[in-house]
DNA sequence: AGAGCGCGGGG
DNA sequence: GTGTACGCGCTCT
C-alpha cells in the first residue's frame, strides 16, 4: 500500500464484470502522469411514492428488461432529502451500472404515484461530487499499482482524502494545428483532400517545443520541419508526437469542429486508429455538438472556451483566431494565402516552408491562448468541480447548473429534474417582458459613456429572497411585494438558490479584498469566474431547460432591477446627462456638456446610495455610437448598434450580416457604411456610396463574385423537404453531370426572370458578366443591410432606390 | 404564421 | 450525457 499525491483533471468510467469503476487522470505532484481507479461509488437514483416501503417491495421484486440484459435494482434504502425547502422521504434505489438507470426508472414511473429523482445526473459527475473531489485540487490516496492496460500507471485506490489548499500549477499544454489540401477555399471535404501537413507548439521547461510535420521534400533550413513518406505517416507521427509529450492539456482552435473530425476520417481512410486514449482505446466522437473527448488527456477547444464564456469581455464581434488572438494577445495570424496552399503543394513545392510556418505560428498562438486563459479556466473548473474539458465547453447556464448541483449534495437537497420535452415547449412559450427599460432613440451620437450594472441581479436575489422555496410562502404574504407583480418571498428562512448566489457573491468580495495591493493573476482569474457564475444566474432562472427554472423569480429580479435603474436614469437626467439607451445590464448617456471625469463622479454617487453590493460600473467612452431601431417588432427595439471606441475600434452589435450566406456586396457596403459613418462622421458620404453601388448595379457594372451567395448543403440532396435556392441550383447542377455531395458549398447568383427566388437562381458557372438580378440583390442584400442605419439617420428606403440623384431627408417608416 | 434550414469556427 | 435542448434570420409553404 502506498500514499500518492494527485491533481485529478480527468474522470470517466468502465464497467468490468458488471461492475462500475471510475477512472480519475491527472498528474502526480512529482510530475508524472498517473491515473486513480476507485470501484466504491454505486450508482443510484431516487424514486417518490405515496409509501416508500410499499414502493422497496415492489422495488425488491422487479425484473425489467433492458436493452440489452435484464436489469434489478441492485439494493434500495429509504432516506432523506430536501426538496423545494420540505423535508421528503425518498427510497434511494442501486444499480450495477449506470445504464441500468434507465430501464428500472422508467419502469417504475408507470406505477401510479412514483415519481424518480437525480436520474438523469451524470455519473461521473454525481461521484465527484459525491466524494467532494474538486478537479485541479489535490487529492491524496492510498492504494496499489494494479495491471491494467494503459499509458499511464493505474492505481486501485482503498481510501482517498482531500487537499483543498493545493491546486494544480502550470498543467503541461500542447497545441496543435492542421493544414489541409483545398482548392475550394472555404468548403471542407476531406473525404478527398488530404491533409497536408501538422503543426506542434508546447513548452519543454525553458524551452519551446515546436515541430511541423509534413509529407513534401523541400529545401529548408528550419530544422523544426520534419519530412514523412506520406499522409499516414504524418497521422502516426501525429499520435506518436502527443504520446511522447505526454500533455495534461491537448490544445488547438476549433478542434472539435475541424481538426479532430478531419483527422477522423483521413485516419479511417489511411486505415489508422486514432488510439490516443490513455487506455489505448480509439477515439470516440460522439454527437456533433458534444466536443471531441479524449480518454486521460483533456482536450480544451479554446474556440469553445472563448464562445462560451470568454467573448463576453472582448470587443471583437467574430470569434475567428485572428481576431481572438489580436485582442488578447495581440498577436495575428500570418500574413500567408492560404487559397494557394494547393497550388503551392502541386506546383511549387520548394515554396512550402511559408506555410509550415504559418501552421507553425497557429499553433503558437493557440498555445499562447490556452496559456494565458489557463487561469481562468482552472478558476472555473475548482469551482465547479467538473473536468477542463467539459467545463470549457459548456454554456453558460449549465455551468450555473452544475455549480448549483454541487451545492445541492453539500446541503443533502434533491436535485430538481430536467424539465421533459412537454415542459420545455411550455416554458418556451412562457416569455416575459420586463427587459428593456428604456428603448434606444434612434440616431447618431457624440460622446457617449456606457456604465454596466451587472452585478444588481445577483444582488437582488440573495437580498430579496428569491427562489423556488421561498416563493408565496405562507409566512410573509403582502411584506415587501414585487413592484407590480404582487409575489412575494420569504423573509424568515433563506431559500436554496439565494443562499447558493450569497455565497458566490460574498466568495468574490472575499477575493476582492485580497486583490487589494496584490495583482496575482490568479485572483483575477478567480474573481471573473465568480462574477460570470453569479452574472449568470438570473439568466438560468429564465431558462427554458433548467433544473431549477423559476419564471416568477426571473420575473421578480427584472421587475425589481427596474425601479432600481429607473431611479438611476432620472438621477443621470438630472444631473444633465442624456439617457440615449438603456437595457436590464447597461445604460448609455450622452455627455453634452459633462465630462467623462463628470461621469465618473455621477457614477460614485449612485453606489453610495446602492444597497448591499449592488454596483454601478463604469463600461467605457465611446466618441461615436449609432443606435438602431427594428422595425417589425412589437415592444421596442432590440439592441443594435455599433460604437466606436477612443482606442478607434468600431463594436457592432447586432447586425447579423456579416456571413458566407450573404453576398460580398452586401457586407462590404454594411462595413463602408458604418466605417464611414462612425469613422469620419460622413453620414452623406455613405448615403451617396450606397446610392453609387445601387447604380452600378444597376447598369450592371458590378462583378459576379461580388454578388454571388454561397450556401452549403448541409445534408444529401434527396433529404431536403425545403426547396431552397442553394437547392435548387444543387439538382441543376445534378442535371448536368456535376458531382454535387453533401456538405459542398454551391454558389449561385439570382438571375432575372420571373418567380421564387430559387427559380432565379443559377449557377454561377452559368452566369455571364452583368448576368444578375439588379433589383433583388438591391431589395434583399443592400436595403436590408443598411436600411435601418440610414433610417433613423432620416434617410428612408424610398432615398436610397430611387432613381433620381437627389437626395433628401424622407421620413421614417 | 410556421416549418425548415444555414450560420458560426476551421482550410 | 443514465442522451431531445443554441438563437437568429432567411426562404418557402
Amino acid at each position: 500500500m502506498e500514499e500518492i499525491r494527485f491533481y485529478p483533471l480527468d474522470i470517466n468510467y468502465k464497467i468490468q464484470e458488471g461492475k462500475t469503476y471510475v477512472y480519475l487522470y491527472g498528474r502526480r505532484d512529482s510530475g508524472k502522469r498517473a491515473c486513480i481507479k476507485d470501484g466504491s461509488f454505486i450508482p443510484y437514483f431516487f424514486a417518490e411514492a405515496g409509501d416508500v416501503t410499499v414502493l422497496q417491495e415492489i422495488v425488491r421484486g422487479l425484473k425489467v428488461e433492458g436493452r440489452y440484459e435484464v436489469v434489478r435494482a441492485l439494493k434500495t434504502e429509504i432516506t432523506e432529502r430536501i426538496y423545494r425547502g420540505k423535508v421528503r422521504n425518498l427510497l434511494k434505489i442501486y444499480t450495477n451500472t449506470p445504464k441500468q438507470i434507465s430501464p428500472l426508472r422508467k419502469e417504475l414511473e408507470t406505477f401510479p404515484g412514483v415519481k424518480c429523482y437525480e436520474h438523469d445526473v451524470k455519473y461521473t459527475h454525481n461521484y465527484l461530487r459525491e466524494k467532494g473531489i474538486i478537479l485541479g485540487r489535490q487529492i491524496k490516496v492510498k492504494g496499489e499499482l494494479v495491471n491494467e492496460r494503459s499509458k499511464v500507471p493505474v492505481w486501485m485506490a482503498s481510501e482517498m482524502s482531500l487537499d483543498e489548499s493545493e491546486s494544480i500549477k502550470d498543467p503541461r499544454i500542447l497545441s496543435f494545428d492542421i493544414e489541409t489540401y483545398n482548392k475550394e477555399g472555404k468548403v471542407m471535404i476531406p473525404e478527398r483532400n488530404p491533409i497536408l501537413m501538422v503543426a506542434f507548439y508546447g513548452m519543454d521547461g525553458e524551452v519551446p517545443f515546436k515541430k511541423v510535420i509534413t509529407w513534401k521534400k523541400f529545401e529548408t533550413k528550419k530544422n523544426y520541419i520534419e519530412f514523412v513518406e506520406d499522409e499516414g505517416i504524418l497521422i502516426k507521427r501525429f499520435k506518436q508526437v502527443i504520446e511522447e509529450y505526454k500533455p495534461d492539456i491537448l490544445t488547438g482552435y476549433f478542434t472539435d469542429g475541424f481538426d479532430f473530425p478531419y483527422l477522423e476520417v483521413r485516419a479511417k481512410k489511411q486505415r489508422i486508429s486514432l488510439d490516443i486514449n490513455l487506455d489505448y482505446s480509439s477515439l470516440n466522437f460522439g454527437k456533433e455538438g458534444t466536443g471531441v473527448l479524449i480518454r486521460g488527456i483533456s482536450h480544451v477547444d479554446i474556440f469553445q472556451f472563448i464562445r462560451n464564456v470568454y467573448s463576453k469581455g472582448l470587443e471583437t464581434n467574430t470569434l475567428d483566431l485572428n481576431s481572438v488572438a489580436s485582442e488578447i494577445l495581440n498577436e495575428g495570424k500570418k500574413d500567408v494565402d492560404l487559397d494557394n496552399l494547393a497550388k503551392v503543394w502541386d506546383e511549387k513545392p520548394e515554396e512550402l516552408e511559408e506555410f509550415c510556418e504559418y501552421n507553425l505560428h497557429d499553433a503558437y498562438v493557440t498555445y499562447e491562448l490556452c496559456l494565458k486563459l489557463m487561469p481562468e479556466m482552472l478558476e472555473l473548473v475548482k469551482l465547479i468541480g467538473l473536468p477542463i474539458s467539459e467545463v470549457t465547453r459548456m454554456p453558460f447556464s449549465r455551468l450555473v447548473e452544475n455549480y448549483i448541483l454541487r451545492r445541492a449534495k453539500e446541503t443533502n437537497v434533491l436535485a430538481a429534474n430536467r424539465p421533459a420535452y412537454d415542459e420545455i415547449k411550455e416554458r418556451r412559450t412562457k416569455t416575459y417582458k420586463g427587459a428593456y427599460v428604456v428603448e434606444p432613440k434612434p440616431g447618431l451620437y457624440d460622446n457617449l459613456v456606457v456604465f454596466d450594472f451587472r452585478s444588481l441581479y445577483p444582488t437582488i436575489i440573495a437580498a430579496h429572497n428569491v427562489g423556488l422555496d421561498t416563493l408565496r410562502c405562507e409566512c410573509c404574504e403582502g411584506k415587501d411585494v414585487v413592484p407590480e407583480l404582487g409575489y412575494w418571498y420569504c423573509k424568515e428562512k433563506k431559500g436554496f438558490l439565494p443562499s447558493v448566489i450569497e455565497g458566490l457573491i460574498s466568495r468574490r468580495l472575499r477575493v476582492k479584498e485580497m486583490m487589494k495591493g496584490n495583482k496575482d493573476e490568479l485572483l483575477k482569474a478567480r474573481s471573473m469566474a465568480l462574477k460570470y457564475l453569479a452574472n449568470s444566474f438570473y439568466g438560468y432562472l429564465g431558462f427554458f431547460a433548467a433544473r431549477w427554472y423559476c419564471w416568477e423569480c426571473a420575473q421578480s429580479v427584472t421587475a425589481y432591477a427596474r425601479d432600481y435603474i429607473q431611479r438611476t436614469m432620472s438621477k443621470a437626467e438630472e444631473r444633465g446627462f442624456e439617457v440615449v439607451y438603456g437595457d436590464t445590464d447597461s445604460l448609455f448617456v450622452k455627455l453634452n456638456d459633462k465630462s467623462v471625469e463628470d461621469a465618473k463622479e455621477f457614477m460614485e454617487e449612485i453606489n453610495i446610495d446602492l444597497p448591499g453590493q449592488m454596483e454601478l460600473e463604469y463600461e467605457g467612452f465611446f466618441p461615436k455610437g449609432i443606435f438602431v431601431a427594428l422595425k417589425s417588432r412589437e415592444g421596442g427595439a432590440k439592441k443594435k448598434y455599433a460604437l466606436l471606441s477612443d482606442k478607434g475600434d468600431i463594436k457592432i452589435t447586432g447586425f447579423e450580416f456579416v456571413r458566407r450566406n450573404w453576398s460580398e456586396i452586401a457586407k462590404s457596403v454594411q462595413e463602408r457604411v458604418l466605417n464611414q459613418i462612425l469613422r469620419e462622421g460622413d453620414v452623406e458620404g455613405a448615403f451617396d456610396y450606397v446610392k453609387k453601388i445601387i447604380k452600378k448595379l444597376r447598369s450592371k457594372e458590378v462583378e459576379i463574385d461580388k454578388v454571388m451567395i454561397h450556401t452549403q448543403l448541409q445534408k444529401p440532396l434527396e433529404e431536403y423537404d425545403a426547396i431552397g435556392p442553394h437547392v435548387k441550383v444543387a439538382r441543376d447542377m445534378l442535371a448536368k453531370g456535376y458531382e454535387v455531395r453533401e456538405g459542398m458549398v454551391v454558389e449561385y447568383v439570382i438571375c432575372e426572370g420571373k418567380g421564387l427566388v430559387r427559380d432565379r437562381a443559377k449557377m454561377i458557372s452559368e452566369v455571364k458578366e452583368g448576368d444578375y438580378d439588379a433589383e433583388y440583390y438591391i431589395g434583399h442584400q443592400i436595403i436590408p443591410a443598411v436600411s435601418s442605419i440610414f433610417a433613423v439617420l432620416g434617410y428612408n428606403e424610398e432615398d436610397l432606390v430611387s432613381e433620381s440623384s437627389q437626395k433628401g431627408l424622407g421620413d421614417f417608416f
